[in-house]
DNA sequence: ATTATTTGGTAGTAATACTACATAAAATAG
DNA sequence: CTATTTTATGTAGTATTACTACCAAATAAT
């Protein structure tokens, strides 16, 4: 049933984006428009077809016009996109960071940024090449992440939520260790590799090293980079490629999120496979827990 | 009728989440359409209200009535905030995973429940206590980084973001070290100390030491705990509490996404006072890279 | 320079959302 | 248990609103 819920809601994409890209190919009042969204979205958001043409001082109809240029429908549709991609925050274009930010734009601007690229990457995944992710580590003997930098933090992240129902996994940070370890994995066994550039050469080499043993190799990494070539499976996990600044945070979120799916999906496979599905799963959810007492006051 | 007591409640919140809570209190047939809302949201989004009347087989005003029920104007307000929401994703109720899920409902659900719980973390951060927790950092002369689990991996990833322009710092894992560090600390030292629990023994034992010694205390917790009553700062970052299942993952995320704020915040402050804003910037995001050949291809 | 072609505005139309009113149902009091 | 008030729902009407067909101006091409 929800397939097509999906697919609506992901082409979609984020209007303002749509807008900021085809300005150049819009003609100048229907540029003023644009402008004027741009400016002050939310305006625009709460303004009827009316209101909307004389902030942009141009005439109803061309407002009209400006809105089936980008792809909507109508004026309606529009509003309804914009509001859609308000929600997420305001425009990469406008979080750009300055230092007379106070505190509460900051967070806006932050938290809107990374839900913007959230959206960026769940739009973008391949789902299918995720499937066959899952279903390799599904029936993996043992699971081993790699990763340097931020993306062994995305690593050491993945072995701690996935104890799954006994199969050992484990998680290397040191360059050595790494490839000490992939020589020792062998058919049954599947190795994933975090890498954001995709281009590390350490990286590119513990997946040979790995393949070579017999061993399936899992690649995520934020630009289809050689890393990829090397695996058996490629995930692309696309973030907004706007700014510098931004990038190494996000993929690291974006990389996060994709091991939760990962981990619910195998959680939820392996238990579908041995029927002790909610015993197995709390078990699961508890070695993510930190413990302590419950009220020591 | 309470809607005031719902809208104080969750300002500008989740329209669905609203609508729900609402629902006892509504009449009955302004239930039906609160219902035929929460069943089918994209479908009464892109309908005029003569046709949502006619789904939630009622008359047009009785609509309308519901609008302003749950704090609306109209029925076309509704409709916008409606589109809002849904842009995060379907609601915390409807995305309960189950194994007969598809790849593709598996990632639409769970990057949903993250968006939709960032929005949520970002409603109700307390700015002003994060305004605190820059102004220290900005004046430290060392930082040190602490949590266990999920929390240290947090810890790690504040660690690996903070080289500030020349100031310390570090981040330990292991207790017995945690507490050595912490026995360490002194005046002019900042303590950051991430529990989502905000219940951990150990950690609440690390405040007070570096407390003794005269260094501050920065708490980050995920639930209003004791931790917090042992810190300078309290930095409570609340993610939807709804269901056992999702909640260590996004208070983890909700807390990176933190330190993103916190560590940019204290860049572009510590940048402004020196003046060499850019420079630094770039040298702190270099660190931030992993290497590797531009193109090894 | 004159004709096409593109771009912008005017006026009209159909639909949409909202309001005032009236009736039906429920609750309360006598 | 009826009578009366109060509450809840639907009907009919109105004012807006979005959209369309048409025309005029500007621009480009021949």
């Amino acid at each position: 049933m929800a397939y097509e819920d999906i697919m609506a809601r992901a082409p979609g994409q984020n209007i303002l984006e749509i807008v900021r890209q085809a300005l150049p190919n819009l003609r100048k009042s229907e540029r003023k428009v644009a402008n004027r969204v741009l400016e002050d979205p939310d305006r625009i958001l709460n303004a009827a077809l009316a209101e909307a043409a004389a902030l942009s001082e141009v005439s109803e109809p061309t407002v009209i016009r400006f809105c089936v240029a980008i792809g909507c429908t109508g004026f309606q549709e529009f509003k309804l996109r914009l509001a859609r991609s308000l929600a997420l925050g305001t425009t990469a274009t406008h979080s750009v960071l300055t230092k007379e930010d106070t505190t509460a734009e900051l967070v806006e601007k932050i938290f809107g940024y990374t839900m913007t690229s959230l959206d960026w990457a769940r739009s973008h995944l391949d789902t299918e090449a995720l499937g066959r992710a899952i279903a390799l580590l599904s029936e993996a003997r043992s699971i081993e992440f790699f990763g340097l930098g931020a993306s062994g933090i995305v690593a050491l992240d993945a072995q701690q939520k996935f104890p799954l129902f006994g199969v050992p996994c484990g998680a290397q940070s040191d360059t050595h260790q790494q490839l000490m370890t992939a020589s020792m994995m062998q058919a049954g066994d599947v190795a994933v590799i975090f890498s954001n550039t995709g281009h590390t050469i350490a990286m590119i080499e513990v997946a040979e090293v790995a393949r070579n043993g017999g061993a399936k190799v899992i690649g995520v990494s934020g630009a289809s980079a050689p890393l990829l070539d090397h695996c058996d499976v490629a995930i692309l996990v696309e973030t907004l490629d706007n700014t510098d600044i931004y990038t190494p945070t996000i993929s690291r979120i974006a990389a996060l999120v994709v091991v939760d799916i990962l981990c619910s999906a195998v959680g939820l496979r392996r238990d579908a496979e041995h029927g002790h599905r909610f015993e197995n799963m709390k078990q699961l959810l508890r070695n993510q827990r930190i413990y302590g007492p419950k009220k020591p006051v």
